[in-house]
DNA sequence: GTCTATAGGATGATAGAC
DNA sequence: GTCTATCATCCTATAGAC
């Protein structure tokens, strides 16, 4: 049985993630979660409660991804999984994604310091390498990643596949 | 004397690039603008035609811009302005490049097709320049300027001031 | 061109019954 | 937990006077 709360929370993910927080009235979540209005303010209090309980729940799908990275000892395999990470999100994660970008600009969340642990092991890993400037090519590859995702979101997987594999190639990884 | 109209269309610009086109109200923007709410109507029809004409006048200054990468001769040229122009944006332009980040998330308005000529040319660059895959190449560079100029946005343009150096010096330009 | 006043509807949020 | 009814406010847009 799927509780009305859950209906609310999957409803309103897809809703902000297509259309912002601002482009999407309450009154559109509870219809399309098949529920009252005011059932959205008891459980989240007002629409702000309701977004920070998507955020929370977006946090730890983050948490677990960038683990995978972050606790890999192999300095090529941190390359090679931070170039493939945007190619390998799963499809019911697709809109806690693309709620990120959204809110990034629309908000002016930026979600930065979430990235630092992931940065500072692009550096480590470049400086295992041999790279002369490891900060540098780590800053690089990480807008490099962001902007591919950025493309993704936007104009689908495919449009961005032969950049992975160049980049595999460049990065000898 | 300056025009109400152009005191709207810039209280506008400078709100919707710093709240979205969902987060400011006419009110607002006549507010901000030193005018009465029902002046926009009269001027532009609606929000929208307020949106469109600011759009108008971003387009006729993204043109400008790109002009003096797509009529050089010389590919490294091409290459050293492709790098340098997010660090070259006037103080004055600054809202109008805020707004395109913006809309382009918010009301997932592209501005792809703009940026084909600029792709083309970089392939073409890359190429000249003996590069064994300019179009990845090309689709490379185009991705970490987005991102650049997305992190001067966002944090400064000094946070980001070292990988122009990195980034001319990788490139030899 | 510009303002004031206002219509008509949507929006976020609450109260009370079940 | 859930729904219906409702409120005060805000929103876009129009009409009419100056």
């Amino acid at each position: 049985m799927i509780e009305r709360k859950d209906k609310i929370l999957t409803a309103a993910l897809e809703l902000f993630a297509n259309h912002g927080y601002n482009g999407v009235s309450t009154n559109k979540i509870a219809k399309a979660a098949g529920v009252s209005e005011g059932l959205i303010f008891r459980h989240f209090k007002n629409k702000q409660g309701l977004l920070d309980a998507i955020l929370g729940q977006a946090f730890e799908k983050a948490a677990v991804l960038y683990a995978h990275i972050i606790t890999e000892q192999d300095p090529k395999q941190v390359l090679y999984k931070t170039i493939t990470l945007p190619f390998s999100v799963e499809k019911s994660e697709y809109y806690f994604w693309k709620l990120q970008f959204k809110l990034k600009w629309e908000l002016e969340i930026s979600g930065k310091e979430k990235m630092q642990p992931l940065l500072d092991k692009l550096n480590w890993a470049f400086g295992e390498l041999g790279y002369t400037h490891p900060r540098e090519e780590a800053e690089l590859l990480q807008h490099l990643t962001e902007s591919i995702s950025s493309g993704i979101l936007k104009d689908g997987m495919e449009t961005q596949q032969h950049l992975k594999e160049f980049l595999l190639a460049k990065y000898k990884v």
